[in-house]
DNA sequence: TGTTATT
């Protein structure tokens, strides 16, 4: 197990590079909307808050003129952080001082002024390894910080040791070509008083995954699933106007209860429903609650990474040829289509819960 | 030897 030393030791205040003007909005100086007064980013959210409860956190501060929280494309799930654009500067700074450092289920989340988006701050985390035990965060940011401006620093600690140092951490830089300087600086160096040397490299882009990493998390998601909330319900996330927040789940499509363990098993016993069974070249499966603009490679993407797959469509209205809202894959066989079944079904794709099944002669009638 | 900071 993992625990963080600290995550909200650096702070970052981007100063703002457009003019003011009396009684107007901010302007750039090339003409274009000025955010940099209103436009916030969110780190460190738990995973499983939603959109709706990111927006009504930050909707109790002032108006907001548009707030996004940041999914996986594929898997539609949270990345951990989010955008919140305030209509009023003084909302966005009230924003920062009262909710940087709240501290939601097991995280702190972190409040801050978004950069200016563009493609230098990209791809600028570093891992670092090979760390003295004895180094902390304060140290090593001292240590990188000569190679650029320091976003954020972490080092990863022991937890069943209670806080020991794992020799492992994160920087991330503002700029990437700062991020590479540091590499070329440190990478193999030994720091002052080290006996061994220290590897410093680009941290794996999340948004990389593996077929086996995503599996490993179609996996987990699943598990979650069947066995339910992590935490204690006091634990979870609430807000006081969100009475009745559900958990990711917005509508249950359906026969399928929310959250219900259903199993093949007692989905292929549920009176007059029966399998195809194989069909030619395998297993046909049921996809259920696409989104219209749904298209054959988030089936491969979804269904991939069970084994073999010989076949997907998206079901498109002819006229419109937006999906219809389902689709069917062909797998090979039988073990891998059941696996699949069972973990992506009831899987949040998106704002969609997917209902995923085996073909059966009777699913388009009722 | 592994968290989730750019819409």
């Amino acid at each position: 197990m993992v625990t963080i030393i600290s995550t909200m030791e650096t702070q970052v205040s981007n100063g703002p590079s457009g003019t003011s003007l009396p009684n107007g909005p901010v302007i750039s100086t090339n003409g274009a909307a000025d955010d940099s007064k209103t436009n916030l980013i969110v780190n460190y959210l738990p995973q499983n808050m939603t959109q709706e409860e990111f927006k009504s956190l930050f909707g109790s501060i002032g108006e907001i003129e548009s707030c996004k929280l940041v999914r996986d494309k594929i898997t539609g799930q949270s990345l951990g952080y989010g955008f919140v654009n305030y209509v009023d500067p003084n909302d966005a700074d009230k924003a920062i001082n009262t909710l940087n450092g709240l501290k939601l289920q097991t995280k702190t989340i972190k409040v801050s002024y978004a950069r200016p988006s563009s493609a230098s701050i990209r791809d600028a985390n570093l891992y670092v390894s090979g760390l003295p035990k004895t180094m902390s965060q304060k140290d090593m940011e001292q240590l990188f910080s000569q190679y650029g401006r320091i976003i954020t620093s972490r080092i990863l600690v022991d937890q069943v040791t209670a806080g020991i140092s794992r020799g492992v951490g994160f920087i991330r830089f503002d700029k990437r070509n700062e991020a590479e300087e540091a590499i070329k600086g440190l990478n193999g160096q030994k720091p002052l008083g080290a006996a061994e040397p220290i590897t410093v490299k680009f941290a794996n882009n999340p948004s990389q995954k593996t077929g086996q990493a995503l599996l490993t998390q179609l996996y987990q998601t699943a598990a979650r699933r069947f066995t339910g909330p992590l935490h204690h319900q006091t634990q979870r996330f609430r807000l006081d106007n969100l009475l009745n927040a559900s958990y990711g789940v917005k509508s249950s499509p359906s026969f399928l209860p929310r959250f219900s363990p259903i199993t093949i098993d007692s989905m292929t016993s549920l009176a007059g429903v029966n399998l195809t069974g194989p069909t030619g070249a395998g297993w046909c499966i049921f996809v259920y609650n696409l989104s219209p603009e749904a298209d054959e490679s988030v089936l491969w993407q979804l269904f991939g990474p069970f084994g073999a797959v010989t076949n997907v469509k998206v079901i498109r209205d002819f006229t419109t040829n937006k999906c219809k809202g389902f689709g069917f894959v062909t797998m090979t066989n039988y073990d891998e289509a059941a696996m699949a079944i069972a973990s992506l079904n009831g899987y949040r794709l998106g704002d969609r819960v997917l209902q995923v099944s085996f073909k059966t002669s009777k699913q388009h009638k009722a």
